[in-house]
DNA sequence: GATCAGGGTGTACAGGTTGCTCAGCTATTT
DNA sequence: AAATAGCTGAGCAACCTGTACACCCTGATC
């Protein structure tokens, strides 16, 4: 699915975003238009998505986290609930999932009050039944794919 | 905590995310050091945490996702055990959470096979209890900050 | 009213980087 | 044996970056 230069190349730009071909390359010691090739190849492929600033909610005031498991109305379906739920900015994230409950949230608020507020608009959506909510106190590890990316090379 | 202009440039990088200083410039019709300092301020105050390559776990054929409550003994605390989950390559974020559970971790596996494979992994963790894990079936809002940063807009 | 700091504008320059192309080389596949 | 895919090193023009400087405006402070 990847190889060892790829993932090297994915880890050295996951480090050092801003260096730039040439430099990757010096420092992988390959050839420029093979780093070039291989990020083209790499993004083609969808491995890497883009290189777009990485936002932290947390800089910008959006201090708290949460989960919301939602409870929906079967009819209508999920779909149109989604739609609602991405009108809510604070809404980060959306999956429909197995289980007790039918879809799952990740939402931000500025403090426990505001998140109140959010969740209220997400009770106030048509189609929502019941939300369940629990904060996140702490993250001891944040988002990441690099482990990944190690161990998916040579396949 | 953020202007018009800086929203926009995020907007716009996060759409074209290889355009350079000099094409942002040209873009919203400020002068080249405006972005530049903008740019540096906003990494500085760690609005901008940087910009790391986007990988997608799909593509690097862990297709399913999941995520999996766990309770743990209070002995020892959490922390040893996110230091244990942190190993796994496929728990992909951790948080310390209220309510039932004591902790959320977000996973991924190749098939739902693999994700017991993963979830066994976890099971086995010194300090955790019990587990109980929901599958993300479809994702109809990818995580996303561009709502917030414009939400965040004079403040 | 005067002074000041912070932020914006335009300009300038050298040096580095990008995008692209080409020919040659090596493995692996057919 | 021939073909395909990928890597290499080289070359070139166009462009961008980092940095510095002088100047201007605005709101805040004295």
């Amino acid at each position: 699915m990847i190889d060892e230069l790829d993932a090297r190349l994915i880890a050295l730009l996951a480090d050092e975003p801003r260096i730039g071909v040439l430099e990757c390359s010096r420092r992988l010691s390959v050839a420029r238009g093979t780093v070039q090739a291989r990020l083209d190849r790499l993004q083609q492929r969808g491995v890497i998505r883009g290189f777009g600033p990485e936002v932290d909610p947390a800089a910008l005031g959006y201090q708290v986290t949460a989960f919301v498991t939602l409870e929906i109305r079967q009819a209508g379906g999920h779909d149109s609930v989604a739609a609602r739920l991405a009108a809510i900015p604070e809404v980060i994230e959306v999956h429909t999932i197995t289980g007790g409950g039918d879809m799952l949230c990740r939402i931000v608020g500025r403090g426990n009050q505001d998140l109140q507020r959010v969740i209220d608009l997400i009770v106030d959506v048509e189609g929502v039944h019941r939300t369940s909510t629990v904060i996140a106190l702490a993250t001891p590890v944040h988002q990441r794919t690099l482990p990944l990316v190690h161990a998916a090379v040579r396949q």
